[in-house]
RNA sequence: UGCCCGAUGGUGUAAUGGUAGCACAACGGACUCUGAAUCCGUUUGUCUAGGUUCGAGUCCUAGUCGGGCAGCCA
């Protein structure tokens, strides 16, 4: 199978799936003249890698039939909604899209709404989208230097006021007065057909100017609806007159003080995809029950362009974490973790922060497929994804996380060997550095045990081992303090075991890590772990024990050890490490700069950089079936 | 309960009436100056019962199990 290795550029095979299917027939047939899709979150959270899910879906498509995607902010409740989600959306979409799919990213000019226009005799509205890579700092359209900005549903306010009246003059809508409990009684059981509203067949003056002075403000939140007339005897439930509009008097962070009502998403959405000429509109599963809806809605219009269709698929689910915007939000208000983009999140953000290229990411939620069966993700199938990914880029470097130190008794104190190490095996192109091997060194205290278990093949009493791109080195003697602890290791160097010397072929069972004790650097390591302790914290009951109150509580299963922070000696060059450059502590596993935090050293003032454990490498030696 | 949707190894996903394949995981082996990577190999699957057909994972019917819908949320 071909791979998308970045030194090849190798194509990546072109996913299929059933939508895809349906695109590629349309396509064929050509039914529309340009595929456009859109992503369309609402603002009211952060994104996590279930949307990239969306996002690669729908960008997918996009690029691979030349045509367009749509960022849309789908902000009809105001209630519910913040500009603080807007910008970080924004910022994720690109992250993840990024020199992939943004030649296919559809904004629209800042400020414009769509336009008014006929087609064949018939009044339309109409808003095509500018498409390209806008800028990431500013963004702007790459032809004209206009500003621009992606689609927002509330941009739409008036042309949907229109269409509501146009539904209202076919009388296929109207005022319901009906309070909210006396609309769910009214509505019915599932099983047995509605209520109809005694409102129900008001006049259209009527309607119309009850619809109008809602409005206008002139009436309160929850006195009155505009309410599709469909039939309440429908066995769909959406199809039993569904709410239209409802009144709220509050500020909307697009609009502001503007409207005092506001369309239900199934109003807002059809439309929205109609006046933006989207083609595909690609959305989960639980909206499956509302396309007879969605399709009500457009073919009541009498609408001159070709209509949009909803097609649905599975939300993505991964184990040892959860994906509800509900529980990311109850997570970061109530502290359990750092923030929105703390690196143990499912965000975007917080993948980002702990390293994982967005390439990895997109490869991830890619190959998982496209279906319409709930599945469950083994997490192993996206960390996978990402020490492939990091295995052919990163950058090999040294660093010790739990310092042992060693001393080389046969070298002089100050002396420095320069060791030639490779930044790549798997890129030749990336070439080699120097690392300083001195008289005191430090090792993992991993890779020493006085009374080894077998098949241990590191470093014991008498026993010898390989440094990395140095020699092989002997330990003579275990140096202890009062309590028993180890505390130095004296060794005797085998020099012309060197890396390119006389007995470089010298073979011994073990190669470990290493730096110089006196050429290092300081850093702060947090290694991260999964945060959960259970596949599913969402659907496993309680222990027998556990009260009621945390029965099915998904925080009873977070993981007390999610992150563990330690002061590690890194190889000099570390000192220079970059923001955007990742890296494999070699023998430990892939770790980047974090970008949000910079820790003063108190004693020296100086800059002590803190790494982020993106993924650590498999270690079967570390599990206990390993161990035998 | 009414309606809608779904079901292929442990997990995810192909096979579009014609040899059940791939990836991850697991296990074994080779190689190794990363117990990584790489390479080779092994184990494990069409929910059940009928029907259509020369032939069914695929089409039909019924059942079982799972999911969704009953917000003036999206």
């Amino acid at each position: 199978m071909t791979v998308e290795n970045p030194n090849t550029s190798a194509p990546a095979p072109a996913p299929s799936d059933f939508v895809r299917d349906i695109v590629a027939q349309h396509v064929a047939e050509h039914r529309y003249p340009r595929i456009i899709t859109r992503f369309p979150p609402e603002p009211n959270g952060y994104l996590h890698i279930g949307h990239a899910k969306s996002i690669c879906l729908n960008f997918g498509i996009a690029r691979e039939n030349g045509g367009q995607c749509n960022l849309r902010f789908d902000d009809t409740n105001p209630i519910k909604e913040d500009v603080e989600y807007v910008a970080s959306i924004v910022a994720d979409v690109r992250w993840l899209i990024g020199g992939w799919a943004d030649q296919c990213l559809g904004f629209k000019p800042k400020g414009k709404a769509p336009e008014t226009q006929s087609v064949g005799g018939k009044p339309d509205f109409y808003l095509p989208a500018v498409v390209g890579r806008p800028a990431f700092s500013e963004i702007r359209d790459p032809q004209s230097g206009s500003a621009l900005e992606p689609f927002h549903a509330s941009d739409y306010f008036d042309q949907l006021y229109t269409y509501a009246v146009t539904l209202i003059r076919q009388g296929k809508a109207y005022v319901c007065d009906l309070k909210p409990e006396e609309v769910e009684s009214y509505r019915g059981p599932p099983d047995r057909p509605g209520k109809e509203s005694p409102y129900r067949e008001r006049t259209v003056a009527e309607n119309l100017d009850l619809f109008h002075r809602m409005k206008m403000g002139m009436f309160p939140d929850g006195a009155r609806t505009l309410r599709a007339k469909i039939d309440m005897a429908s066995p769909n439930i959406w199809l039993r007159d569904p709410m239209l509009y409802r009144i709220r008097h509050v500020e909307h962070h697009h609009t502001g003080n503007i409207w005092c009502i506001y369309p239900m998403y199934d109003f807002a959405h059809c439309l929205s995809d109609y006046l933006e000429g989207v083609t595909h509109s690609v959305c989960t599963l639980e909206f499956e029950v509302h396309r007879p809806l969605y399709d009500w809605i457009l073919g009541n219009l009498d609408l001159p362009r070709p209509l949009p269709h909803q097609y649905e698929f599975a939300r993505l689910n991964v184990t040892y974490t959860v994906m509800s915007k509900r529980k990311l939000l109850q997570l970061v208000q109530e502290k359990l973790v750092a923030g929105w983009d703390d690196p143990r999140m499912p965000t975007i953000c917080g993948f980002r922060r702990r390293g994982v290229p967005a390439s990895a990411l997109r490869r991830f939620v890619i190959g998982v497929g496209v279906t319409k069966f709930n599945s469950l993700t083994d997490v192993a199938v996206l960390e996978h994804a990402i020490r492939d990914d990091l295995n052919r880029t990163a950058l090999r470097r040294l660093a010790v996380l739990r310092p042992v130190k060693v001393v080389l008794t046969n070298l002089p104190a100050g002396g420095t060997i320069a060791c030639a190490a490779v930044n790549n095996p798997e890129d030749a192109g990336a070439g080699t550095r120097e690392v300083p091997l001195t008289r005191e060194l430090f090792i993992e205290s991993d890779d020493f045990m006085e009374t080894p278990p077998p098949k241990y093949f590191r470093l014991r009493p008498g026993g010898e081992v390989r440094l990395k791109y140095a020699c092989i080195i002997k330990c003579d003697e275990v140096v202890k303090d009062a309590t028993g602890c180890v505390v130095e290791l004296h060794c005797t160097a085998d020099l012309d075991s060197r890396t390119g010397g006389p007995n470089a072929g010298r073979k011994v069972k073990g190669t470990i890590h290493w730096v110089s004790a006196t050429q290092c650097v300081e850093a702060e390591v947090r290694l991260y772990d999964r945060l959960f302790t259970v596949a599913e914290p969402d659907a496993a009951p309680a222990s027998a024990e556990s009260s009621g109150a945390a029965r099915g509580d998904f925080k009873q299963f977070i993981n007390p050890r999610s992150l563990e922070v330690v002061t590690a000696r890194l190889e000099p060059g570390l000192a220079q490490a970059k923001p955007d450059e990742r890296y494999q502590f070699e023998r430990l596993g892939y770790f980047a700069l974090d970008q949000a935090s910079e820790i003063p050293n108190p004693k020296s003032g100086i800059r002590r950089p803190v790494f982020n454990r993106t993924i650590p490498l498999r270690d079967p030696w570390a599990k206990p079936t390993g161990q035998k």
